[in-house]
DNA sequence: TAGTCACTCGCACACTGTACGACAGGACTC
DNA sequence: GAGTCCTGTCGTACAGTGTGCGAGTGACTA
């Protein structure tokens, strides 16, 4: 449980100076634009105008660097106070703001599942969400778990979205035309899966991202329809 | 679209040799008992008694086995027949199933969200998959959103457990330990978070992996009762 | 016997995270 | 003013990484 959030920041700066709020901005545009394999200390360094080892003394460790990172992402989902939208919507726009987070965002699902969140920012989001599902009228352990199922749906398939938004952007195409590709190659080699072919030729018609986002409006709808139902029996 | 699946493998072996099954497996073992940070290809070779260079005839590439060991994964999962258990029930299984496959192989959250997943097994597993909940009597884009929400489910809270397994087990202690020095520090992280600081205290009396099965169940079955209700408008 | 193919592997390259210790400059004490 | 400390920078070095290249070796075929 030794991690970044347990050990104390140091006190005030001196002269002109490199600071941690600097280098996690630049890190996060660089993981942005280039990816996590885009990021280097050296590299990072380097952008910032500094030596690669200045870094250490503003932050322990790259994996810490990159706490730092997921923590700040975590800072950009606003979870609604239910008072004003009520459960379900606050659910609803929760669901949508953390989901567009990953999509700004497509390095953290490669980080954020080989460590718990323990950061500042994780710990108002999940108290947020404690209490939108509190609201909703869950008790006990309830609320966690109403909480987490709908948070780990979300970020399930946010991933999955953003494996295949990766992947297309590696091979320079436009979403559709991957897709349209994609589907005359399977013509060989799903020859043996013609539940799959169909399932192929059903997408091939839509907009690939108008899909993405129906099937996540589908799945948040149907899991908030299951947690409305529990709340009534 | 350039990817392991779609390059032909090549004749039969000559003599006493090296074969591309062993490599997949001892990786695997090594994965599953070191992590990922534990997979080099020197160290895999060394412990297939190769040259380091040696696996570069049988694999393009690192990313490309690590492609392989993903579609082992997909291969140990298993789909019921519907006619058999019933869509409801053959889903649940599905479930858990996948479930207990990522907690064997806590790698692959850090892994399967950076490419999609092209490979024979993950095709049988879509196609068995779609053919479940074809019968639960989805029609459409529908049966391709009802499976594809299930498995993000799944996927989801499988993959945020392994994370705070994989941090327990760096730290060296037991689950319930962990949680218990996570409860401590609270005391003093999160004194401005009550809402959080009372699902600590929730969770406290419980066994910690019980309180994620159960966890895990109640989004299932709430996701599935959703889904219930929806086939019935 | 010669040649070809399947396979192995040592070397080298460019790159990684980061420990260490030397240094510089401002701020404080005497 | 002199000395000392504390904050911050950075060059060098180490142990590792993935993998391209080209030389080598054994078995098979003509």
């Amino acid at each position: 449980m030794e991690s970044i959030w347990s050990r104390p920041r140091d006190a005030a700066p001196a002269r002109e100076t490199l600071t941690r709020e600097q280098i996690v901005q630049m890190a996060m545009t660089t993981l942005d634009t280039e990816g996590l394999a885009g990021l280097s200390m050296r590299k990072l360094a380097a952008k910032l105008g500094a030596g690669a080892t200045s870094l250490y003394w503003h932050v322990p460790t790259k994996v810490d660097l990159i706490d730092l990172l997921i923590d700040e992402v975590w800072g950009e989902i606003d979870v609604p106070d239910p008072e004003l939208a009520g459960w379900r919507n606050g659910a609803l726009l929760f669901g949508h703001s953390l989901r567009s987070a990953v999509l700004r965002h497509p390095w953290l699902p490669e980080v954020m599942y080989t460590r718990p969140s323990l950061g500042p920012n994780a710990m108002t989001l999940g108290s947020r969400g404690l209490v939108l599902f509190g609201a909703a009228g869950f008790t006990g352990l309830d609320i966690d778990y109403a909480m987490s199922c709908v948070m780990s749906y979300v970020l399930g398939t946010a991933s999955a979205e953003v494996a295949v938004q990766g992947e297309v952007r590696k091979a320079g195409q436009t979403l559709d035309e991957w897709a349209a590709e994609m589907v005359r190659l399977a013509q060989a080699t799903v020859a043996d899966h013609p539940v799959m072919q169909e399932s192929l030729r059903r997408r091939a018609g839509h907009d690939v991202s108008r899909v993405h986002t129906e099937s996540f409006v589908f799945g948040l709808d149907t899991l908030l329809d299951g947690l409305e139902a529990r709340l009534k029996k």
